[in-house]
DNA sequence: GAGCACTGC
């Protein structure tokens, strides 16, 4: 507020001096409104008012020098704003100045004049995210040419967060110059200069802007990641670096494994910047362990009762093996204190499905001693691969590293996307171990052999475009305008089989035509952020007069599970489940949920108890309104018809499962036969079970699934009944009885083809 | 009759 205030009154005051910036300003305001907020022209939008911009006038674009522009910095006003500077600027600019990125700023913008593309590795604590960009603002001058810088993140929260730092740090209100855009949130005006983005998000943009014409310098950070998106911007940035000469590219990562993006990129050259972090002494076990979790607990319990005062990290795999692990740890602990005078430990569990209020508590401070002079106490996270990169915890000094985590795998044979528990990478053990030098000198206990680590574990964890199945991103690639997708040239490409995998299901799905071309609906599914097949229901369910429905449904099954079931009132939150059950199924009691959701929020009661009461998650029931309003939003732009079979009608049921098999005809699974549990799916031919959950009572002989789930067992979870016949007709592409193999799947669906045809040839008799 | 690494549009 305070700065809000001085900068309006300051504003004034310059007014009245007459300052010519700002007479120019006033007249550009009375331009044409629609233009100036539309975020689309941004890099059109005429700001010749650019107040202060004055103070760069000695500066050349993509010419300057880090004098220069460390001049600017200094003086007594905003170059950006014609604001004068804050205090509080000249104390952050100081801190600035002592990062280690710092020393090589002159270094980079050489090497930045004379490259199209730049390879930037800075190790943790470098400031690498939120100089760099600055860096290149001082060059770009992007009030010059009207185009943006962007940069961009692999998570939301930290868009948000290093956005909002670096509006801070260039003295600007976040939004204006230096602004953010994720999904659900676009906080850029006209004004913006530099861009901080999910990289998932600079791709959708590119989808309706395939040269990404309105940005200069598109810098690419934690790259390393390898995230899908980032994979797929890397060839896609390669390929319009060509087109674009003036087109400039940033690529920046964590690891030494620079050389591989050199090399990609066309032997680009390379600058490294050293970290600043404190040195991690590594221990190994002399022999493997044969039980990781015990192992683990038993290290932890160690450090305890023998090393200094200091916060303990030690990575698991997930939700179950993290809640015993505590529990055993705090049990271990409390005998500890008991018998032999340790400290106080507090143990807090960690990974992404806990509540968000619950995830905070893991920034408490650590618990004193139990009298004065006792010994220290300390605080012991155990936690998923979340700590690994997207949750940061300063005061950690010990690591435990058993070694695994949970990474997904796609069997593209099988089409089954599954998690597995499997052993890290190198890179990821290294970046593990790390966690512990943040704030000191720190130790990471690894329960594995020195051999073992240098031996058997991968160098770096396996891209995803190499773990995941395809078919949206093909859908993408079409939708870029990558015509040839065997010679896309994409860092790690996939393997053949996933790609014609991914493209034949996109065929079946009526995306893509024979010969691989975009169709019409293809082109529209691509507009939504959704599978293919929940984005071609979706398109589909107005010729089954229920999108209103869909719509809701689709959002639902887009966000985490809505149901709520603690272990300790498991039978209650599974008797509040019963009371939204649908006997057709799941997809069915999803839907009645969300209108019992609804009905709640608009008698006006207080949801969120509406929802605790009803074991029903007010976090994910929101988020999915959150879902529903931009795929609303999407459906209304491009002319689909909202509309809902009315309540009593005998159909308004059928109407829905009807046009769930519009997009989910490949996933359907049929009985084995009478009495049996076991259900086979339909051409790939799995055996698999109804997952417990499920509110299906009845052994229905056809049901369809949305996701196939790999635990103990084979699952399908999230099932509802159907009838073969519409199968024949809703599929008729897909349900092509002569291209089955003979089996029983077979043999029932030409039972139920005879019958249609009788009964069609009665009808016709009469 | 059992589970859910983590992201993103």
């Amino acid at each position: 507020m305070a700065d809000e205030n001085s900068r309006a009154s300051s504003k004034k005051r310059a007014s009245a001096e007459g300052d010519s910036e700002n007479n120019k300003r006033s007249k550009v305001e009375n331009g044409d409104m629609a233009d100036k907020y539309n975020p689309y022209l941004a890099h059109t939008y005429e700001n010749n008012d650019m107040e202060g911009s004055s103070l760069l006038s000695g500066m050349k674009r993509r010419e300057t020098t880090a004098r220069q522009a460390e001049r600017a910095e200094d003086g007594e006003y905003n170059p950006w704003t014609g604001q004068p500077h804050s205090q509080r600027y000249f104390g952050i600019l100081k801190t600035r100045r002592d990062l280690p990125v710092h020393k090589q700023r002159a270094e980079f913008l050489e090497m930045y004049h004379n490259t199209q593309i730049l390879v930037f590795v800075g190790e943790t604590g470098s400031g690498k995210t939120t100089q760099i960009p600055q860096y290149v603002l001082y060059d770009e001058l992007p009030h010059l040419n009207k185009k943006l810088i962007a940069c961009t993140q692999p998570r939301r929260v930290a868009a948000m967060s290093v956005a909002q730092r670096v509006a801070d740090e260039l003295d600007v209100k976040l939004g204006e110059e230096v602004g953010y855009s994720i999904r659900f949130e676009n906080k850029t005006t006209p004004r913006t200069l530099l861009k901080y983005m999910t990289d998932g998000q600079l791709l959708r943009e590119s989808m309706h802007d395939h040269d990404m014409s309105r940005y200069s310098c598109i810098i690419l950070d934690e790259a390393h990641e390898r995230t899908l998106a980032t994979d797929i911007l890397m060839a896609l940035l390669k390929q319009i670096s060509e087109r674009r000469k003036d087109l400039k590219i940033i690529i920046m990562s964590a690891t030494l494994d620079a050389q591989k993006f050199q090399k990609y990129f066309n032997n680009a050259p390379l600058l490294a910047v050293p970290g600043r972090t404190h040195p991690v002494e590594i221990f190994y076990t002399p022999e493997a362990e044969r039980d990781y979790v015990e192992a683990a607990v038993r290290t932890v319990l160690q450090i305890h009762a023998t090393e200094p005062e200091g916060d303990i990290l030690l990575f698991l795999t997930g939700e179950e093996e993290i809640e015993d692990a505590c529990r055993r740890i705090s049990l271990e602990t409390d005998e500890m204190i008991r018998e032999s005078d340790a400290g106080p430990m507090v143990v807090y569990p960690l990974y992404g499905t806990l509540p968000p209020q619950q995830q905070q508590r893991i920034f408490e401070k650590a618990p004193a001693p139990l009298r004065k002079g006792g010994r220290p106490g300390r605080k012991c996270i155990v936690s998923t691969n979340i700590a690994e990169t997207s949750l940061t915890i300063d005061g950690i000094v010990y690591v435990v590293d058993p070694g695994f985590s949970k990474q997904k795998i796609y069997n593209p044979r099988s089409r089954v996307e599954s998690l597995l528990v499997s052993p890290i990478s190198k890179a990821s053990a290294q970046q593990r171990a790390g966690r512990a030098g943040r704030t000191r000198p720190g130790k990471c206990f690894r329960l594995y052999t020195e051999k073992a680590f240098k031996k058997e574990l991968i160098e770096q964890t396996y891209p995803e475009i190499l773990r995941s199945n395809l078919s949206n991103t093909v859908l993408e690639l079409k939708k870029l305008g990558v015509e040839d997708l065997v010679h896309f040239d994409l860092m790690d490409p996939p393997a053949p089989e996933t790609m014609m995998r991914a493209l034949e299901e996109l065929n079946y799905l009526a995306c893509l035509d024979d010969d691989g071309e975009l169709t019409t609906l293809g082109g529209l599914a691509s507009e939504f952020p959704l599978d293919p097949s929940l984005a071609v229901m979706l398109i589909t369910s107005p010729e089954f007069y229920c999108s209103n429905e869909i719509l809701s449904i689709t959002s639902l099954l887009s966000v985490p599970q809505i149901w709520v079931r603690p272990n300790s009132s498991r039978k209650r939150a599974d008797e509040m489940k019963r009371q939204f059950a649908h006997p057709d199924g799941d997809h069915l009691t999803l839907l009645n949920a969300y209108h019992a959701f609804k009905g709640a929020e608009n008698r006006g009661e207080d949801v969120k108890k509406w929802c605790h009461e009803h074991f029903l998650s007010f976090r994910h029931l929101s988020s999915a309104d959150n879902v529903r309003n931009q795929l609303l939003r999407i459906m209304e732009s491009h002319g689909l018809e909202l509309m809902s079979t009315p309540f009593n009608d005998k159909n308004y049921y059928v109407n829905i499962r009807r046009a769930l098999v519009s997009g989910f005809f490949m996933q359907v699974a049929m009985r084995e036969s009478t009495n049996s549990k076991v259900y086979k799916t339909i051409k790939d031919n799995q055996l698999v079970m109804i997952h417990p959950s499920t509110v299906l009572d009845n052994p229905y002989e056809w049901v369809l699934y949305n996701e196939f789930v790999l635990t103990s067992k084979q699952y399908v979870r999230t099932v509802t009944n159907i009838r073969p016949e519409w199968l024949l007709e809703i599929a008729p592409q897909y349900y092509n009885l002569e291209d089955f193999e003979k089996g029983e799947v077979k043999t029932a669906l030409t039972r139920v083809a005879e019958k249609v045809q009788r009964r069609q040839a009665m009808k016709g008799g009469r």
